[in-house]
DNA sequence: TTTGCCAAAATTGGATCCAACTAAAGCATA
DNA sequence: TATGCTTTAGTTGGATCCAATTTTGGCAAA
């Protein structure tokens, strides 16, 4: 594992706390590496967005507030909204069709039995991963996938961050019905080479990792944690 | 300035073309440096996009196809139009929006006396590039600049790269005149916190810089180079 | 006790050094 | 002569070294 993929992964699991400034150094003993990669590492971060500089020497963890993440699903959104609508509009290969029509079965035979289980959860992330990969590689340009991607870094940006509550199975079962609906309605639509409309469906789809919790809350009481 | 700044400006230059694989310690010694500052610059013009790994080692200079730029031209278009829809609906303070309207009063002003000179060029540079920050600046979140910053370092995409052709002053001049107009809706609109409206317009005003060339020539012959 | 200045320690940016890997060139053999 | 192997030159990744700047801590004076 790379310098720059451990360093993301001990920064998104708060081993470096957003604010804090980070010592080429003390990273360097800890990822038992000399300072080079590190530094090297940082110049990354920081493109990614996940670091930002210090001052006029050093970087510090990025911080987030709520508002960017939102604003980073937005993002996303708009930026996949573009893609897709190109690929409507340039029409899409049979093959590429029978890619999502593919996803589009296997996500029926996720939920085809009521309910959800961690196993589950699995499927539903590769054939969500892979369904969303499918529509931008489609599209041609490297140029919307590399925007894509970059946005990706920030947290809950990824089309992957959907699950988190194991808590609440029942509610997130419902969340992944609605968005067997979307993808299908995406799907319908970049068939018809309805590019207008798929670029709404995309962005209201972008949504769906952390505004429709509250949306698909039956009752707060009647569902106690599994 | 700093390598990465004069990298940028060689590549961009076409000093290093497009495909040409790049040699660290070539580069050093173009730049008189160590090798150390080329290697961290090329981490960064990697995720800036105007690099990309060649293989397992090194980097080359991107290739750009009229595709990409016309790609990276509809990314800033829906991002600023997601900054300046956020703006209206959020509600912009008195002093935003009288930074705008001295934009569009300094715009006015230098296309009143009805043709373009050199001079006028650099100020309409200046203005807009004051008018596109000032509503980037406002929308607050810092997440939708990275990404606009991020794919303004592909050619064509800066909101500020919008003259080059000097021969044609005539139509420039014209092309101006739309994007004025444009400013105008988009202050209009903003004001008014319409934030469909404003984000139609600043995707449609994104396209001034490449689409409208041909839209706004009079007729090949009627106008000579000056 | 607080403030300001000076010194020392820590940290970063840049340069050089070493090892591992890649690619190319040359030689030998079929 | 062509093909394949070996050796060698070149290049990159990582480590260490040096200088410059910043920050911190302590001491002195008000």
């Amino acid at each position: 594992m790379s310098v720059v993929a451990r360093l993301r992964k001990s920064i998104s699991e708060g081993v470096y706390p957003a604010g804090e400034r980070l010592a080429e150094l003390q990273v360097a003993n800890d990822l038992g590496v000399s300072r080079t990669p590190v530094r090297l590492a940082f110049r990354t971060l920081e493109q990614e967005g996940l670091l930002e500089r210090a001052g006029k020497r050093g970087f510090r963890v990025r911080a987030f507030t709520d508002a960017d993440v939102l604003c980073a699903l937005e993002v996303r959104g708009v930026l996949e909204g573009l893609a897709a609508r190109r690929l409507a509009e340039q029409g899409l290969s049979t093959a590429t069709l029978e890619r999502l029509n593919a996803c589009l079965d296997e996500g029926h035979a996720v939920l085809a039995k009521g309910h959800l289980t961690a196993e589950d959860v699995t499927r539903w992330s590769a054939l969500n991963s892979r369904f969303h990969t499918t529509i931008l590689g489609a599209t041609g340009s490297q140029v919307i996938q590399d925007a894509i991607q970059r946005n990706d870094h920030l947290p809950f940006a990824s089309a992957d961050s959907l699950i988190i509550d194991t808590e609440r199975l029942g509610r997130e079962y419902r969340k992944l019905c609605v968005a067997q609906v979307q993808h299908q309605s995406i799907v319908q639509a970049l068939a018809h080479g309805e590019g207008a409309r798929v670029e709404l469906l995309m962005r209201e789809h972008a949504y769906i990792g952390i505004r429709y919790d509250e949306l698909l809350e039956l009752d707060p009481k009647s569902e106690p944690p599994e």
